[in-house]
RNA sequence: GCCGAGGUGGCAGAAUGGUUAAUGCGACGGACUGCAGAUCCGUUUCCUGGGGGUUCGAUUCCCUCCCUCGGCUCCA
């Protein structure tokens, strides 16, 4: 038995494989650093901790890649706002963004690069993409032109504003470039924006093509998973997608991972609406340990409704589950329980998160377990069992990443 | 249009192919009460969107249709 994860390229089930004798290599998108990570990023980067820890608790190594977006636009104009240069805002958020991840107990990635260190490398892939004879200059963008492929056989192509000029007869759309599926890899620019020398003058680079830079030199490519949240399907994985099919004639991805959506008030979380909790809030309404819980408590193949009432009642439950696990395993209790029971629970968990990462279902089964130690008058662990159950506890811990003692 | 997630009693919401389809709220009846509330006890015969298929057996798996919600140039 071995994980399987939801692939979105086939649309079903995939087992996450590695090349013989060599980790498994997970390329996870990480947030473009311009303002405060919200609930739908803990989401995210939480449900790919599950992903490594339960890889690891099967067995594998794993090589775990993140890269942090530091070059786009609305990091300028937000810095330029704050009086700040783009490059201290996109310093200063990320380290709030670090802080929050490790609040969330997320292990951190083997590697998380910048795309401003990797301007260099950028431009390699641009200059490959350039051999391709399908880019084209428009003003000062220089636009990637991706073949026609088969239906079926790609991420879906946007087509957005063409199809509701379809629609709505009465307002047709012009179709942009980005309709047809073409994404820009340079664009000519000056300071006071971000911009470096390249072969096409002065500017700043795309925003796919670091993800394949990084990806190509930290892990080699196709990586085994790659992923994010669903709003990166199109243009970002899509994109991701034609520069390895255009360079190397294979996916970027063995297996494409994509979390739904944290919604609050029925509409998606998001930077650019405003419409979202950040982390440092939330943790401030209840608990680091309680947000992991609440997001647990729900697959990643569904959406999460946001709710402030329920995730204080998830802190509460977690706050008292706690409880019942420290007053089981506590010095000199002296109660009856084997150690067995909870060899079984972190077995159960065991199997909920390697089939599709149900962590839904492992929340149940842990909450389960303490309400049944919590109804047990003698539910304490026996004096000679407590190492053993104590390990157990701690095994729990590493695969969940919860904090129960 | 494309992608995705849903559709289970009056409402919310469980159920990893197997008793009588959890549980909570509400409603109703009773106890208690001068009356009401709170509390406790009990009742709630009625529910798996439609149609096919697989199966001894389907809420669960497959196909199809309908409906609701979200997303689709920035984005986790």
């Amino acid at each position: 038995m071995s994980l399987r994860l939801n692939d979105t390229l086939s649309g079903r089930p995939k087992t996450v494989r590695s090349a013989p004798g060599r980790p498994v290599a997970l390329y996870v998108c990480g947030p473009t650093v311009y303002a405060a990570a919200h609930v739908g990023h803990a989401r995210t980067y939480l449900e790919f901790d599950l992903v490594r820890r339960t890889l690891e608790a099967d067995g594998h190594r794993v090589r775990h890649v993140m890269n942090i977006t530091d070059i786009e636009d609305k990091l300028e104009l937000r810095a330029r706002d704050l009086g700040m240069t783009w490059r201290s805002l996109a310093r200063s958020e990320e380290r709030s963004f670090v802080r929050d991840m490790d609040a969330l107990g997320i292990l951190r990635p083997n590697f998380q690069p910048r795309a401003s260190d990797f301007v260099p490398e950028i431009i390699r892939v641009a200059r490959r993409l350039e051999r391709t004879g399908r880019v084209y200059r428009q003003g000062d963008d220089w636009m990637y032109r991706p073949p026609a492929r088969p239906p079926g056989r790609n991420f879906p192509t946007g087509a957005s504003l063409a199809a509701h000029a379809v629609l709505e007869p009465d307002h047709p759309l012009p179709v942009s470039a980005a309709d047809r599926g073409e994404f820009m890899i340079w664009r000519r620019q000056e300071a006071p924006h971000p911009s470096w020398p390249s072969p096409w003058g002065r500017g700043g680079p795309g925003w796919h093509l670091e993800c394949y830079a990084m990806a190509q030199k930290y892990l080699g490519l196709p990586v085994d998973v790659h992923g994010g949240g669903r709003d990166l399907i199109f243009p970002h994985h899509y994109a991701e997608n034609e520069i390895a099919l255009a360079l190397d004639r294979r996916p970027f991805s063995r297996l494409f991972v994509h979390l739904e959506f944290v919604l609050q008030n029925g509409r998606k979380m998001a930077k650019s609406t405003g419409n979202l909790v950040s982390i440092e809030q939330a943790i401030r309404d209840g608990s680091a340990r309680g947000l992991r819980w609440y997001l647990m408590a729900r697959p990643y193949t569904e959406p999460v409704d946001w709710d402030g009432a329920d995730y204080r009642r998830a802190v509460e439950e977690f706050e008292s589950l706690r409880g019942t696990f420290g007053g089981w395993l506590a010095a000199g209790a002296g109660g009856r329980l084997g150690s067995r029971p909870v060899r079984a629970l972190v077995e159960g968990v065991g199997r909920d998160l390697i089939a599709n990462l149900r962590s839904d279902r492992a929340v149940a089964r842990i909450r389960d377990f303490a309400h049944r130690l919590a109804g047990d008058p003698s539910g304490r662990v026996a004096r000679g069992e407590r190492g053993a159950a104590r390990s157990a506890v701690a095994d729990l811990e590493r695969r969940t990443g919860l904090s129960l003692l």
